[in-house]
DNA sequence: ATACATGCAAAGTATTTGCAATAAA
DNA sequence: TTTATTGCAAATACTTTGCATGTAT
């Protein structure tokens, strides 16, 4: 048995002498027992079930500091709101154009990938995000796709 | 001797009847020549001085339409506004996290990184994205480095 | 000639901020 | 008790839109 990727990552704050607040512990908690990769506002929804008093200011607030901290994991996007990540392992992402949906995927180590020429510029590399574009199975068949708001 | 990646561009869409107005041209033209991966702002900026009636909402009609048409990259990020990429061969990008900078690394093949996993979850692949995320060699040196709005 | 692009100003959306009240440590 | 976090509302930043005018083909 092994303790739940959330507890971990709860003990893990503690040590580091993160204040726990109640919403910051239910953001995380969804975060890291989902893999919808929801928005800001799909976590404010969610946890508002729970924790009717919370505002979208504190969501905002909670996920820069736990994407800050490295518990979590931000993916922006051009044409729609941010989606938030609790897999904080190394991995990769399947982003559906039409429906926004994002899937993940196993990820070769990074070493795969870095040439010669990415040292060369002399950045100190800390993180790095691969994703592949594409339509999703459900929108492939449905001709014209469902929108961003149905379904995901 | 071989055509500019300017000139390419603009005869391909000109074969696939592409409405060429001065704007998308100069548009066009400043991302084909620059390696600096401006914001529309920017790109906003800089075609003002050749053409001073030019409005914001063109310029962003223009670099959606690029971009859907493969001439161009949006590259979009969470904290800052969208960058546009006029070099559409396949290739990885350098982000400085502090001052916003982006550089161009080759990539290897996109082969090289899929694997049977990413196939399983039957997605129609079209593009993917590649980005590495550290602090760039002038960000490193001046301890605090600058802002977003300074240099890059 | 005509469909498509432009430019303006107004609207929209996602996200951030200031600040007084509150609660974790 | 102290200092960081919360929640609200107002503000900001970026991007999009409606519509009358203009223009590339």
């Amino acid at each position: 048995m092994h303790r739940s990727s959330f507890a971990k990552s709860l003990a893990d704050l503690k040590s580091r002498g993160v204040r726990l607040t109640p919403q910051r512990q239910m953001i995380l908690r969804y975060l890291k027992e989902t893999h919808e990769h929801p928005t800001a506002e799909q976590i404010y929804h969610q946890v508002s079930q729970e924790f009717a008093s919370i505002s979208m200011a504190t969501v905002y607030n909670t996920l820069h500091r736990l994407t800050e901290l490295g518990v979590i994991r931000e993916l922006s996007y051009g044409d729609m709101s941010s989606r938030y990540d609790g897999n904080d392992s190394e991995h990769a992402h399947l982003v559906c154009e039409v429906c926004g949906k994002v899937a993940d995927v196993p990820c070769p180590p990074i070493e795969r990938f870095t040439s010669p020429e990415l040292f060369a510029h002399g950045y100190a590399v800390g993180s790095y995000r691969l994703e592949f574009y594409g339509h999703c199975p459900d929108c492939q068949q449905s001709g014209a796709g469902q929108r961003d708001s149905e379904l995901n």
